[in-house]
DNA sequence: ACCTGTGGCTGATCAC
DNA sequence: GTGATCAGCCAC
């Protein structure tokens, strides 16, 4: 593949079918190819751990290099083997000596080589196992075909041996399964002796960042082999959909169509839909598949300009003072319905400006920022057309992969430059790239005034807008090339029916095949109870309709079903992602730091062993209107349908509030004007 | 041990 | 009651 030939991108060496990369000795690292038979073999290479630090270093037996360049850590320190970096690191301590390491041998030895994995191989050419608790067995499967029910924890480190796979992925893999197993082993004795070297499963606390969840989990790790949690896969992979009711195995598998009943295939067919892109980035990143999985795009991009200064032998910056800066614009110029309504936007905004304006990081000499800013947009657009053009399914499915790599990398080149724990990061750039990106988009605004559009809201790249009649979408499309910057493009990119404009960043749309889109927390988020979603989705077909007697309508069949306790407990029930650990809650209460939430209080209550991450579903009781949600509520899995106990008054109380907060648009329009030129948005 | 950014809305709680 | 604060979720 073309692409692979870009050396800042995939590392300068070409080695192909690394499936694995292992600390073997303290000085050697064990490597295992899976040739195109299909076989394992291993080598081992030789590994010199070093450090960035910023002066000399007394040492005996260490090779210091002097860097070129003037950033802070300009000298390279390399030690004899991993005991050696280890003794220096903590030797460095109490000395002056400002120095900088990778904590992961692994990412180290990638580094340095210049080595990746999986480079000239298919996603298919992976051995991938799937583990699911299946009552007491263990349900096994590959994606060769072959599945097992497991009952005996000993037999699963046969077939382990046996089978050999290079990957092991499950739904709740780390907090759940792996658990579990090595619960059961400890209790029948059994060593879970699973790496390739024969090694036993190691495990540690480590956290995860999900968007703004962190999720504390035990990493566990196999000597040569990845293992891969398809719960953390369909978490990512919801941070931008945000479709997923649940992050649940079944949930989850239903969401995606996926009908095996069996929960370790399953989790087969999930892993298939959601790691390719991981797949591909362990091509790209000095990362194992694993930690590809994992860590965050702006340190992955760090590892890639790391890896470029270290082959230069460049000296490498300190990590910046972070500061505040300001992000994009944000307005809102109606509220109500529209109709006929545009949108456009600014065609990868950030990239763009940051590419057209040169925002690039000051401290990045060499120029590799931009350099892989540049490739990145071009190699997304080939694969693109290279996608479109594929013989087969899975020539087309690996160009989506990439493709997909290549568009989320370029969308995290923009926060890198804002990320404190990047070496390169540069707030002053940053802010630089938001205030053009906010020019331009007033810019944009303004001259579709003057052209007797009248914009609706906007919000960082984007327009919402009714053209006039006298200037109509294609004379706009031409107008606004003239008055932008080369390299700026704007995109008409849909049209619709209708729009309800509510707050800021809060709308509705009507395709024009009458398809139903809501944006925005105040009219969609997870935190309203399900009626409440339903409600609104109802209502706001009425407001888009003009049928505001209808809404009266359904807000009496609401409030009577309230009353006659009609409902299921799903319908009322809340769900809150717990986002501290109970201790930690506890101990916040304690300080008086935050107030008491009903989720926590009955997490504690319920006795169960409740970790960040986790949902938990509760619904209100007591007869009061007004009552404090975690002294007078219940776990939806304590609900009995036979002695309902939810809190009509409160339930009825929150529908009247929904109305009352959208009273404003449940209206007649106004008459009509005698000028039908005058545009009228209601 | 881990971490891409800012802007905006809402509900629950609590001090006043 | 009212305003401040926090937590949670969402848009981009």
């Amino acid at each position: 593949m073309a692409f692979e030939e870009n050396k800042v991108l995939f590392g300068h060496d070409p080695e192909e079918r690394i499936v694995a990369a292992a600390l073997e000795g303290p000085d050697s690292v064990r490597l295992y190819f899976r040739g195109k038979d299909g076989a394992i073999t291993s080598r081992t290479d030789s590994f010199l751990p070093f450090l960035w630090a910023d002066s000399e270093i007394a040492d005996e037996k260490l090779e210091t290099r002097r860097l070129s360049g003037d950033l802070a850590f300009g000298f390279l320190a390399e030690c004899v083997d991993w005991n050696h970096f280890s003794r220096l690191r903590t030797g460095l301590k109490n000395t002056g000596i400002q120095h900088f390491a990778l904590n992961d041998p692994i990412q180290q030895f990638l580094l340095q080589s210049g080595k990746t994995l999986f480079k000239g191989m298919l996603f298919d050419d992976l051995h991938r196992m799937q583990f699911a608790l299946d009552g007491d067995a263990i349900s096994v499967s590959d994606n060769h075909g072959w599945s097992e029910r497991v009952q005996d924890i000993a037999q699963l480190g046969k077939i382990i041996r046996e089978r050999d796979p290079d990957v092991i992925e499950g739904h709740e893999l780390f907090r759940k399964i792996l658990p579990a197993i090595s619960a059961r082993a400890k209790k029948e004795k059994v060593k879970l002796a699973w790496g390739r070297n024969g090694g036993l499963m190691t495990s540690r606390a480590s956290r995860i960042q999900v968007a703004e969840k962190t999720i504390n989990y035990p990493k566990f790790e196999i000597y040569g082999r990845h293992l891969v949690d398809t719960f953390l896969l369909a978490q990512f992979w919801d941070i931008s959909a945000r479709e997923l009711e649940s992050y649940e195995l079944a949930d989850v598998a239903q969401h995606f169509h996926i009908t095996s009943p069996d929960t370790a295939t399953q989790t087969r067919e999930l892993a298939g839909l959601l790691s390719g892109s991981y797949f591909t980035q362990a091509k790209i990143f000095p990362y194992s598949y694993q930690d590809a999985v994992v860590r965050g795009n702006a340190t992955k991009i760090d590892a890639l300009l790391l890896r470029e200064y270290y082959r230069e032998g460049h000296s490498i910056p300190d990590l910046p003072l972070s500061r505040p800066f300001e992000g994009g614009y944000t307005d809102i110029f109606f509220t109500g319905v529209a109709h006929d309504v545009w949108h456009c936007d600014v065609a990868s905004l950030y990239p763009s400006v940051m590419l057209q304006f040169d925002c690039f990081p000051f401290a990045d000499k060499l120029g590799i920022f931009r350099g892989l800013l540049k490739d990145l947009r071009h190699f997304r657009l080939e694969a693109k057309a290279q996608m479109r053009a594929a013989a087969t399914p899975g020539e087309r499915a690996g160009f989506n992969a990439l493709q997909t790599t290549f568009k989320i990398l370029i969308n995290s080149f923009y926060g890198y430059l804002g990320f404190s724990q990047a070496h390169f990061a540069d707030f002053d750039a940053a802010s630089r790239v938001t205030e053009i990106g906010r020019d331009l988009l007033k810019k944009m605004v303004e001259w579709l005034r003057a052209q007797q559009a009248q914009v609706i809201e906007i919000d960082t790249d984007g327009i919402y807008f009714v053209p006039s009649a006298a200037k109509p979408v294609p004379e706009l499309q031409e107008g606004l090339k003239t008055i932008l910057p080369g390299g700026i493009d704007v995109d008409f990119d849909a049209q619709y029916r209708a729009m309800f404009s509510y707050k800021a960043k809060n709308y509705a749309l009507l395709t024009n095949e009458d398809e139903l889109i809501i944006k925005g927390g105040a009219l969609k988020s997870r935190g309203l109870e399900k009626f409440q979603r339903v409600f609104l989705e109802e209502m706001i077909k009425f407001l888009m309709g003009g049928k505001f007697e209808e809404i009266a309508c359904l807000r009496v069949q609401y409030e009577t079903s309230i009353r006659n306790r009609e409902w299921p407990v799903e319908f009322f029930m809340k769900t809150d992602t717990l986002q501290d650990s109970l201790s930690q809650y506890a101990k916040k209460i304690e300080a008086s730091s935050r107030n008491r939430a009903a989720a926590y209080e009955l997490a504690l209550k319920s006795g169960h062993d409740y970790q960040p991450g986790d949902q938990v579903s509760y619904y209100i009781t007591g007869v009061k209107k007004s009552v404090s949600a975690y002294e007078n509520s219940k776990l939806a899995t304590d609900w009995n349908q036979q002695e309902r106990d939810e809190n009509v008054e409160y339930y009825a109380a929150k529908l009247n509030d929904l109305i009352k907060k959208f009273a404003e648009f449940v209206q007649p329009p106004p008459p009509a004007t005698s000028d039908p030129n005058q545009f009228q948005l209601i």
